[in-house]
DNA sequence: ATAAGGTACCTTGCAATACACAGTACTGCA
DNA sequence: TGCAGTACTGTGTATTGCAAGGTACCTTAT
């Protein structure tokens, strides 16, 4: 179960709009949600190795070139999926929250 | 993060009642949440080692005795904290899906 | 021109988690 | 005594996430 949790945000952030690595990062961070590079960078290679991603190089004002990426037609049926799966996950917990909190 | 997610629902079933693990794998699998032995009894094993449950031999009426996992102290305490984590969680996420459907 | 600092990407090695799979042991019943 | 059911345990493995270190490019200041 809830094997590779965090590609289902990496692959909400991308869904939602073009970006890299620096910027998913940034956007975790403002999410709450601690992610290093050492983590991101291999998760994001994984994607594209599943086809679930594709990138293009851009070039920056400020610095080397960035890959930007982009979610595929794949990488939106696996968010879906991914999606339903999160839903059920956050239902099944908060019900045992209420289970607990009635039990005190 | 989130490192060892499991954990949580299963010591808030601890913490609820006091079960052994058999019960814990059908409430678990009530919940939509799979889990399997293998998976489960080494859970309890570092739960124990942690100090956050403790058991007690139970006879029973159908079969070998039974660890009766009881939670510490020390668990509810952990229990907090990690329920913090969760709705923390939640709500990142919960955004994040937000933002998502927004750009779409 | 060159040094320094910043940005971006990548790799290696490690520890922990969760699973598959197999095994042990106790109980009750035929 | 054999068998089925219940409960607990151990071994091996893939995956995940992190720490740490490294490469390369770009801009700015000297």
């Amino acid at each position: 179960m809830r094997k590779g949790f965090l590609e289902f945000p990496v692959l909400l952030i991308i869904g939602a709009k073009p970006t890299y690595a620096p910027d998913i990062l940034k956007q975790l961070k403002d999410a709450n949600l601690l992610v290093v590079e050492g983590t991101l960078y291999p998760l994001l290679s994984r994607l594209k190795r599943m086809g679930l991603v594709a990138y293009a190089w851009q070039e920056s004002k400020s610095g080397p070139p960035r890959k930007m990426y982009t979610i595929t037609k794949e990488g939106k049926e696996a968010l879906h999926q991914l999606e339903t799966s999160w839903k059920s996950l956050d239902t099944s917990v908060n019900t045992l929250i209420t289970h607990y909190e009635k039990s005190n």
